[in-house]
DNA sequence: GAAATAAAAGGAGGATGCCTCCAGATAAAT
DNA sequence: ATTTATCTGGAGGCATCCTCCTTTTATTTC
């Protein structure tokens, strides 16, 4: 399912399939709505933040604020149709990770890569707050994206006995996306380092 | 100097001195209400987060908005008048720890002590999340405090070689409380404990 | 004790944001 | 060209924020 967002992949099929309810094109000035919605949201969030007033996002893409609601019923469907494509680059760069770097180092990596997405977007740390943090079901979707990533990545550097971890590998990313929504950006990319090679450390201990 | 706070603890110096304005006591209804606002604001940002609307404070204290305002001038005024005596405790608990355990160990009970309040305040995590994100000028002293009590603890551990560290402290504490703003209560809670072992681990480890 | 005065109380009001609803406009289908 | 499902845009109800200013009240002065 595509959580609550609107758009449908494929329409045609259905159209084929037994004789239901005639299904037409969507229309176009929908869609390019839609888009032009995302596109505008994503920049005024960058600035201000994913709190940033809904109204001001319609007004300034030149929509009326009905139409945003009829695109994105609620705040957190706005942010995630944003941040999808991101999460799933972070997902992905897992699975590139593990396949050119040992286990240990992929993992730090990638969890350099988790803070600067989330510092860089600025906007993004709400987001994953909300996403790592369960409270919404429209995240449900890219919330496992990060949830598989982060799990492998750990799983394999387990596996060949380098670290051991007895918690949840999830908590440490709250921790990471959390950091960034106290400290003011970039300042927090840097500490962040610090912190992921110190647990890094930590990990390698407990062996 | 007191922050924006309205009360003034001793005028009755200025009084003798010189021949300056005439200095009147401060009347007995704003005390009152002061009181009365801080302590009916903890209880409901207790209940609802540190976002409750100002204007139901005022309503359930059975004082006006305005009254609110003038002795609160921002919602951080307020929300850092309540929690200046919370920040004084934690930082008093670094103190008494240092001098009854060995350094390291008394570094991590004030870290699992600190994520403690700021799991079971609800509320205080976004307090210090502008606390020791240094977003206001208002918690300055208090955020001092706990800058002060982490860098106590953090230096006698290191002053023993037990432990390095090559960052600011107050990052790890960014972490923890930022995961708090992040995961739902208290499974924070066992989560941060797990990851205080780690840091710590992670600190030794560096020796 | 009464008048004077500095300070506080309280709420009306303008601005903004959230979200719903629906009349009118418009793209696809016939 | 007409029909029809879908989309648009904004008015409107409600809540909150914060300011401003009038009225009230505690303290001081006489």
């Amino acid at each position: 399912m595509e959580g609550a967002s609107v758009y449908q992949g494929d329409f045609s099929e259905m159209a084929e399939k037994s004789d239901g309810p005639t299904v037409r094109k969507p229309r176009a000035d929908a869609e390019r709505n839609r888009l032009l919605l995302m596109e505008t949201a994503k920049t005024v969030f960058a600035d201000k933040g994913s709190s940033a007033s809904l109204e001001e996002i319609a007004r300034i893409a030149g929509v009326g604020i009905g139409t945003l609601y009829r695109h994105f019923p609620t705040r957190d469907a706005l942010v995630s149709a944003i941040y999808r494509n991101e999460t799933a680059q972070l997902a992905a760069a897992a699975q590139s990770l593990a396949e050119t770097h040992p286990p240990v180092e992929a993992l730090r990596l990638w969890l350099v890569q988790f803070v600067d997405y989330v510092v860089t977007k600025h906007g993004m740390s709400e987001v994953l707050d909300s996403l790592v943090g369960g409270t919404s079901e429209l995240y449900a979707d890219s919330a496992d994206l990060i949830i598989g990533a982060v799990n492998l990545l750990v799983d394999r550097a387990v596996a060949t006995g380098e670290i051991r971890l007895a918690m949840d590998p999830l908590d440490i990313l709250r921790a990471l996306a959390g950091g960034a929504s106290v400290s003011c950006g970039p300042a927090w990319r840097e500490a962040a380092r610090q912190l992921i090679d110190i647990l890094i450390a930590g990990m390698r201990a407990n062996r």
